[in-house]
RNA sequence: GGGGGUGUAGCUCAGUGGUAGAGCACCUGCCUUUUAAGCAGGCUGUCGAAGGUUCGAUCCCUUCCACCCUCACCA
């Protein structure tokens, strides 16, 4: 111990011009830990361990675990620690749960003693014992004997006021999962989230199929795409931004259920509601419109909420949401009719420019008639629907995709669905007249001229797919991200995604590879 | 992209135009049922980066970087 200090001064000494990196002189004690171990021959990283429980089931079955003197074996990261004299107290947390495991010197030996003495938070243990209750009454695991499973270098964070840097938590999402739990419950929801959805479909007859993520041409959604380029092929490629029309492709082939969980890419601004990457489900149902869509969307969503808890009512924010069908359906000209008392329904597009203006819209970029009735639906409506609403029958102009409305063709039969002021999801009658879908991608196409960054390229291949025919079909895509957010009670998505998009590190920082580098130089000059 | 804010020890945070502090963590003692254990002693900093003003900058100014909030657009 004295040799350590001296090593620490020879440094302090020698590098007095050097940068001074207090974390290096934590890791290396643990370093030296990691040596010493050795030379007691004792492996700091073995290869394994038999647990006989987790941890959340010993404290469940604890008095018949106890009553019985049944041996429990567990794993788990050390997380506190307090030292007695001849005795610890310590917690450790598996993934499950944590719990206080206790050593008595004459119990253990001076062996396991003295090992768990030199034990640092963070470190990874397996242990053996059987249960008692302390005077104060906490349930713990009286220790026989104890193994080091995998020594921990890297200091935790504070053990009471945890990890709250938001930057660090993200960067380091390992760092966050060990210090907050409730973190790893969010994901813990969010697989069991989709696996109940997963079942949903597979139980209602859609079949799970995979499309291409990299793809020659980006279609089927209205987003900036990223780009790449294949070396071998010498092509520029896209990643997608949405499954739709490989997705229809497939129910030309004569597929009449399928279904997508996908990964999509968006090359545009990140903020609490956007990461670049993100996950959608998509489906698609033959012989089907938009009306059927939404009930079974009802369903899919009242289903997912009760397995889930138990009940159709959940918090989000300062608001409770009730899932409970029929959630209330409403068109779009008929929702602004409501909050502004203007009818969009007849007017032309010059007419509805001067209503947007008159109700204190910027419309410079509405090109159309359809762009103006969203916007004044955006500024006016959206914000406003916190229950689960349908909105439905959208401009034509707007959904390039979606069929004409059975009853009026400046409309398309489209919905979305909005809870909590977000959108839920997105749904059409498919358009699957080849000829009325040519003619929307070329509107599209000026668009574009016209400095719509978002509009939609023409996708001959799609085209060339429609006109072997395709079914009526519904289809539906809902943002998987967003729905985790509303179902946990999350309010950033970068608290549902576990390594959501960061920029580069910033400078001034020293990486740990760094202070282990060193660590290794001076390793290897002692053995030399 | 516009506006506002933040960046100080491994973590959570104070603070000052004269190169810096607390709690936790860490190290050394004591303590065989503790509870953010306690007690005694100790160690710890490129004060985000670069430049400028100044005798002197962590503090004032400029630029840059990262993060957060917000507005605009996409899910």
């Amino acid at each position: 111990m004295s040799e350590m200090k001296k090593n620490q001064n020879d440094q302090n000494q020698k590098s007095e011009s050097d940068v001074q990196i207090p974390l290096a002189d934590l890791i290396k004690i643990r370093r030296e830990k990691v040596l010493k171990l050795r030379e007691l021959n004792i492996n700091p990283y073995p290869y394994r361990y038999e647990p006989t429980h987790h941890i959340d089931k010993v404290l469940k079955d604890f008095d018949a675990l106890a009553e019985k003197e049944e041996v429990i074996r567990l794993t788990g990261r050390i997380m506190l620690k307090r030292k007695m004299g001849k005795s610890f107290f310590a917690h450790i947390r598996d993934m499950s749960q944590a719990v206080q495991i206790y050593l008595k010197l004459d119990v253990v030996g001076r062996e396991t003693f003295d090992l768990f003495n030199m034990l640092d938070l963070g470190d990874i243990i397996g242990c053996e014992g059987t249960l008692f209750v302390t005077k104060t009454g906490e349930r713990t695991l009286r220790v026989k004997s104890l193994e080091l499973l995998s020594k921990s270098l890297h200091p935790l964070p504070d053990k009471h006021a945890g990890l709250t840097d938001v930057e660090t938590r993200y960067r380091r999402r390992y760092a966050d999962l060990i210090i907050n739990p409730e973190v790893r419950e969010v994901f813990i929801k969010r697989s069991r989230i989709i696996k109940i959805i997963r079942e949903f479909l597979n139980s209602r007859g859609f079949l799970e199929v995979e499309t291409p993520i990299l793809q020659p041409l980006y279609g089927g959604g209205m987003a900036r795409p990223f780009t790449t380029h294949h070396e071998k092929l010498d092509m520029d490629m896209y990643l997608r931004i949405a499954d739709e029309l490989y997705l229809k492709r497939l129910i030309v082939g004569g597929y009449d259920k399928v279904w997508e969980y996908c990964k999509d890419f968006r090359n545009e601004g990140l903020d609490r509601l956007h990461n670049p990457e993100f996950s959608m489900i998509e489906l698609y149902w033959a012989n089907a419109d938009y009306r059927d869509i939404a009930r079974m969307f009802e369903d899919l969503l009242r289903h997912t909420v009760f397995t889930l808890y138990g009940t159709y009512k959940i918090p989000y924010g300062d608001h409770e949401i009730d899932f409970e069908p029929p959630f209330r359906w409403m068109t779009m000209i008929g929702s602004i009719e409501q909050q502004t008392g203007v009818d969009f329904t007849d007017l032309s597009y010059e007419q509805a420019l001067e209503k947007a203006k008159a109700l204190g819209l910027d419309t410079e970029n509405l090109i159309n008639r359809g762009k103006v009735i969203e916007a004044v639906w955006e500024a006016k409506v959206e914000k406003k629907l916190i229950q689960p609403t349908f909105v439905a029958d959208f401009p034509v102009e707007i959904s390039p995709l979606a069929k004409k409305h059975r009853e009026d063709d400046r409309l398309t039969e489209r919905f979305e669905l909005f809870i909590a002021a977000q959108e839920m999801g997105n749904a059409f009658s498919e358009l699957n007249d080849p000829m009325d879908q040519l003619e929307r991608f070329l509107q599209q196409g000026k668009a574009i001229e016209d400095g719509d960054k978002e509009a939609q390229p023409l996708d001959d291949d799609f085209i060339t797919a429609l006109s072997y025919g395709m079914p009526p079909t519904g289809g539906l895509g809902f943002g998987i991200d967003r729905l985790i957010m509303l179902l946990t009670n999350q309010h950033t998505i970068r608290d549902v995604i576990f390594y959501p998009q960061m920029k580069d590190y910033r400078e001034g920082t020293v990486p740990v590879s760094k202070i282990l580098m060193q660590l290794l130089e001076e390793e290897q000059k002692k053995t030399e």
